[in-house]
DNA sequence: ACTCTGGCTCAAGACGAA
DNA sequence: CTAATTGAGCCAGAGT
DNA sequence: TTCGTCC
């Protein structure tokens, strides 16, 4: 996930590009946030890290997520802070193998803890549980209800999230790509959030003047550290990457010099399959920006479904009811 | 001496009562 | 046989 | 600041 290294060679090569930043701060401002990272982290973090009790309503479906939505919705709204969540669409062919792989190993602990309860064993339940949690559509579908009960607004994207919330950056929509990904930088993120509690600022332009690369050099920087759609020259890591590019300007040129010159061959090997330019144009195509979705709150809405249908406690969704119309007047 | 790699360990969200 | 997350930080070890 | 709870 995400480009590898990335942070690590930004924190010593170019630290003044990240800038810690408070939540006060974004008064005003306008975030496309990656909706899926942020809808696993809730989940995982309460269900996995501590006590490995899932957070579900009694029919089972889970709750942890709609509790980090409404935290998080709150705390934006406190701050002036406008959201834009960013669905996935369609994966990309490019990382199909990838998402299959995750799909599978899901399912075979998602069975292991099925035999784990009939035998009763809870030690085995928790884990298996643990690593059989996903999205389920159903989940997701909560999750938009939510937001749209919520006042929020949402977008699905044709294909990777991460991609459109930096086009909408890029193209001035929002002010800020929040992910957790280093991907945003290589789609051209101008600027970009990362953290929750504490945020962290990260611009593209102090990336790229810190680092003395054009944008086309840095998306080739990145592909050199590791993406997910492509494989690594062996033997080129941070360091000699950066070197490379600066002396060679291009990863073309790179190859070249690379496949022309003995030594540096037998240094650094190229796979068979290297595919980047699919990288490349990965990287820099033009997203399509599908419409916003774009609701007002609806108090009997939430109240019916978190309390009714989802039982959470009517005194926390009418304390949370108030204070969210207090900060976001209708 | 510098760089890359692999193995290891740890934490993982937000709130609020105490 | 075989089903065990992701990433970040840190350190030892190997390659140049 | 820590720790239990959120459903």
């Amino acid at each position: 996930m995400g480009i590898k290294n990335l942070m690590k060679f930004l924190t010593s090569k170019a630290p003044d590009c990240i800038t810690p930043i408070e939540i006060q701060n974004l008064n005003g401002k306008t975030i496309a946030k990656d909706a899926y990272i942020s809808l696993y982290q809730f989940l995982i973090a309460t269900n996995f890290s501590k006590s490995n009790k899932t957070l579900s309503d009694p029919q089972g479906n889970p709750t942890a997520h709609l509790i980090g939505i409404l935290n998080n919705t709150l705390t934006y709204a406190k701050n002036n802070i406008q959201v834009i969540w960013i669905f996935d669409g369609i994966a990309p062919n490019i990382k199909q193998g990838t998402l299959d792989k995750r799909n599978e190993s899901r399912q075979k602990n998602y069975e292991m803890m099925q035999n784990a309860v009939k035998e009763d064993d809870v030690k085995n339940i928790n884990k298996h549980a643990a690593r059989s949690l996903y999205l389920t559509e159903e989940s997701i579908r909560d999750a938009k209800m939510l937001l749209k009960y919520l006042g929020q607004r949402w977008v699905d994207a044709d294909n990777e999230a991460e991609a459109l919330c930096a086009q909408m950056c890029k193209s001035g929509v929002v002010d800020y790509a929040w992910s957790e990904d280093m991907d945003s930088l290589a789609f051209g993120a101008p600027k970009m959030l990362r953290g929750n509690k504490s945020l962290t600022e990260i611009s593209l332009e102090k990336v790229l003047s810190s680092l003395q690369l054009t944008h086309n050099q840095f998306i080739d920087l990145c592909i050199l550290l590791g993406c997910d759609y492509c494989p690594t020259i062996k033997g080129v890591g941070q360091v000699t990457a950066h070197e490379l590019i600066l002396k060679y300007k291009n990863l073309d040129s790179i190859l070249e010099a690379l496949s022309s010159n003995p030594t540096l061959n037998k240094k650094y090997t190229v796979p068979n399959e290297f595919p980047y330019k699919l990288a490349q144009d990965f990287f820099s195509q033009e997203i399509n920006q599908n419409p916003i979705n774009k609701f007002v709150v609806s108090p009997k809405d939430l109240e019916d479904f978190l309390v009714l249908q989802r039982a959470f406690s009517q005194a926390k969704v009418d304390k949370y009811i108030k204070s969210l119309l207090n900060y976001n007047p209708q």
